[in-house]
RNA sequence: GGCCCCGUCGUCUAGCGGUCCAGGACAUCGCCCUCUCACGGCGGAGAUCGAGGGUUCGAAUCCCUUCGGGGCUACCA
């Protein structure tokens, strides 16, 4: 059997939506499990709903999970083109195929006529759909009507009796009733095709083997399964993966509270490698008890069979689980060098950073290692080991600094710390305990007044590690300062 | 409304007739570590397997019914 050929087809209509990538994720994973193909093919047959640019968003952000295809734009391959508006040719073909085998006809009704009929439809509590005015004109009638409306869709007809029946992987065997089914329009008024028909076309062209979709397309797959037929052609494995839901258990949309867009999780400093390993567990098990897997694992252990068929609610408390871990897991060279371009952007560095900056950034980023969830925290878990001009928790003021105990304390710190020649945690500790002690003040009591003078914060890294990387001397000016500001 | 799909702790899931008075992870709570926050370690609470009937010596696992949720129902994908 030849490899399998696997496609993810998004509408380039808007920014990439997380429950399109989750199922790209699962085309990706097949294909390199199998040693088949991953096709990318763009689905612009809406030319309404066009979205400048977010083709471009999407490659990027398959790109960034490490998921580049291997055929589609920009990288080519030998099905082309993989813009289905540029195989316009291959649906009239298909489509004239069709006619005059008598499985498709033109149908002539205008929008009005189509409302009116649903309208109808709904007034009667009849079930919506075309009522086939046009399958049987006679050549006559056609005339007229052509005359009417010059610009006239192809409608496929659908069987009127019996089922039709398929397989899915892992919804197993379905079927839908044929006499409920609607003669859907496969090319339309403006010559493009509809999506069950060029899709049907694409896919048989670009030989697809498994044609893996989200769930909600199972309803129109008889469409899909009579095009086959219609066309002598050998239907594809169908995989429908269940949706995933927002936390109101909806598919998520827009509207959902959850973001949907994928690169909003870029943008906040998610890692690729969590965001792979979130996005195929969700929905997808391996059976074992476990919830992290590298890429290679990923790929070694994807199954179709391993997809789950129940709806998965996305649930950021997981993602954000993983990207921790997925931050511990770094080096800290690599972590700092993630961090860079965030700490750039904040401002706490410049373009070109020298060595000294990025041997202190270093040493920041082991300290906020173990405290860091997305990259996007960065500037702020780093901001006071580079600005001076911070401002002061409030409760940490009240709780630590503005009491009348504190200057004396302080004071005495600033005096011990002076002393203090080779600045290292041992002797900062040191110094500081015994600066508490001189004013009979310990632990707690000596330490939180000075962690709001040096970091103004309640919290963080532990202080004299802290203190070590800030160095004497700006810990020196921050304690004079708040002296100054909070002495009594 | 009709058709289709789904239903195990709050969430993601394991489970394929007995080893399950249901296991893991996240979240949550408590304890330990500790200068705080994290990390880490330990422990707790949390699911009568949506409900009701069967089948069977035995059911979360098989069958039926029922309820609930979701998807689709366009010249959008």
């Amino acid at each position: 059997m030849s490899k399998p050929r696997v496609r993810f087809a998004p509408s380039p209509t808007g920014s990439p939506h997380i429950g399109n990538i989750r199922t790209a994720v699962f085309d990706y994973l097949y294909a390199r499990h199998t040693g088949g193909a991953f096709i990318l093919r763009i689905e612009d047959t809406d030319r309404a709903r066009f979205v400048e640019g977010s083709l471009e968003e999407l490659m990027e952000g398959l790109r960034w999970v490490g998921m580049q295809w291997d055929e589609g734009p920009e990288v080519g391959g030998e099905y082309g083109p993989y813009w289905q508006s540029e195989r316009l040719e291959n649906y009239s073909k298909y489509a004239q195929q069709l006619i005059d085998s008598g499985r498709a006809y033109y149908c002539y009704c205008t929008k009005e006529r189509l409302e009116e009929m649903r309208k109808g439809q709904e007034a009667a509590k009849l079930p919506p759909g075309y009522d086939r005015r046009c399958r049987a004109l006679t050549p006559e009638e056609r005339e007229a009507a052509a005359a009417e409306n010059s610009n006239p869709v192809i409608r496929f007809a659908m069987k009127r009796e019996g089922r039709t029946e398929f397989d899915d992987v892992i919804r197993g065997r379905v079927g839908f009733e044929n006499s409920l089914q609607d003669d859907f329009v496969m090319i339309k008024a403006d010559g493009f095709p509809t999506y069950h028909f060029a899709a049907v076309v694409d896919d048989h062209l670009m030989e697809i083997t498994h044609v893996v979709r989200g769930d909600e397309w199972i309803s129109s797959a008889p469409k899909h399964v009579q095009l086959y037929e219609a066309l002598g052609w050998e239907a594809p494995v169908w995989v429908h993966p269940p949706l995933i839901l927002d936390t109101t258990g909806k598919k998520l949309s827009k509207r959902s509270e959850t973001q949907t867009t994928f690169t909003y999780y870029r943008e906040a400093g998610y890692l690729p490698d969590a965001m792979l390993n979130f996005l195929a567990t969700m929905g997808w098990s391996s059976g074992e008890d476990r919830k992290l897997f590298s890429r290679a694992e990923l790929i070694e252990k994807f199954s179709f069979e391993g997809i789950v068929n129940h709806p998965a609610i996305f649930d950021l408390a997981k993602l954000n689980d993983l990207n921790g871990e997925y931050i511990r897991m770094m080096s800290v060279d690599e972590l700092a060098e993630m961090i860079l371009p965030w700490v750039q952007k904040a401002g706490y560095l410049g373009e070109n950073p020298t060595a000294k900056d990025l041997a202190y950034i270093k040493e920041v980023t082991a300290l906020i290692q173990d405290r860091m969830v997305t990259l996007g925290e960065a500037p702020d878990l780093v901001s006071y080991f580079y600005n001076c001009g911070f401002d002061y928790d409030e409760k940490g003021i009240k709780k630590h600094l503005a009491k009348d105990t504190t200057p004396a304390l302080l004071k005495a710190i600033i005096s011990k710390l002076s002393d203090v020649s080779d600045w290292n945690t041992e002797r900062i500790e040191a110094a500081v305990r015994e600066a508490g002690a001189s004013v009979s003040m310990e632990g707690g009591h000596v330490i939180h007044p000075v962690r709001m003078s040096i970091t103004g914060r309640t919290w963080g890294p532990g202080l004299f590690e802290l203190m070590k990387i800030i160095g004497k001397e700006r810990c020196l000016t921050r304690l004079q300062k708040a002296i100054d500001k909070f002495g009594v």
